[in-house]
DNA sequence: GAAATATGTCAACATGGCTGACATAAATGT
DNA sequence: ACATTTATGTCAGCCATGTTGACATATTTC
């Protein structure tokens, strides 16, 4: 019996399991990872007077052209108020376009401009050098590796949904 | 010469490669991990009266005790100032104490107290449950994965230095 | 026609960043 | 010894971005 308990114990790693010790080094690297990663586009965003609010909302509505407001509140967790002042200034100023529903004129879906896309584009591009640059250093494999951890990291109702929403902006972006 | 050079980018990855197209997946999926990650202590930080700021304070105290305000400030990246006004409510609430340095009298070294150790666990116990379980759903391998990606992803000047605070912190840990 | 839905807007407030200016105590350099 | 630098704290005000609550408008649905 007593064998028996301090195998079972030693069988499991401590380091990932709940009940025992925090995973500190994987909290941790989150917190630095992503410091750094969204710090990368805040000087171009600066010029053009944004901040990373216009940032999310920019990134999303050029992967999803035509999405409706509601879903990008939805998706970025904030509520309509939030949102109405970073997107008000993203339309005066030319970067989205809002347009009626063709089926439901109520909604005001969510394009960008090609000024827009461009800006998106710039930013995106920011950050992806970073990411290939780790993904470099790293073996073959290691973007599969970083898309299924991250992946799973994701609130398990939301996971296909998010999931399904690269899927189809990867495929729309295909058919361009 | 037509047939290497063609060969030659057809071999390339399009979707790593920087000159090219941006990597929406991980820049996507980067959001929405970290969106779900750092909520998860919310609704324990509100119990307190506290936020996120006081949440990012505590965790690094506890697990680097005896660090330097300086030092914090450099992590954080941010201002004195900014510090000040959550590690005042830390200090005050009795989570937080600050101890003169033993060779430069000048410094206001910080600890925490049973109470802060016992908080910062317990917000650290939340987030490990998403990660254990993320780790779970993956395979053997996936703790390591997942910590040399986001290792990665730190800025090439920092990442020795994060690195190094990690080791340490779970040296001392060990030693407890 | 009534009710529900999609969106927008006004006002007020909270959190957590920032800059600039200034203060104190202790260490360090000359 | 004295001047300078360093580590830290504090006051005041501002900015970015989140929140709630109340209310308005147009359109769709029952």
């Amino acid at each position: 019996m007593a064998d028996i308990n301090v195998t079972a114990i030693k069988a499991r790693r401590p380091a990932d399991d709940p009940g025992s010790e925090p995973i500190w080094d994987l909290i941790e690297l989150l917190f630095f990872a992503y410091r750094d990663f969204v710090s990368d586009p805040d000087e171009v965003l600066a010029k053009f007077g944004f901040g990373r609010a216009h940032h999310r909302v920019l990134h999303f509505v050029n992967r999803n052209p035509g999405m409706k407001v509601a879903d990008l509140l939805e998706l970025l967790r904030i509520t309509k108020q939030s949102l109405g002042r970073v997107l008000k200034q993203l339309v005066d100023q030319g970067y989205i376009v809002q347009r009626e529903g063709a089926h439901d004129r109520r909604q005001r879906l969510l394009h960008v401009t090609e000024k827009g896309r461009a800006l998106a584009l710039q930013l995106a591009t920011l950050q992806t050098e970073r990411i290939a640059a780790a993904l470099k250093e790293l073996g073959p494999g290691a973007h599969e590796e970083a898309r299924r951890f991250l992946a799973a990291m994701i609130d398990r109702e939301d996971r296909a949904g998010v999931l399904a929403f690269i899927e189809s902006a990867d495929e729309a972006r295909r058919r361009t």
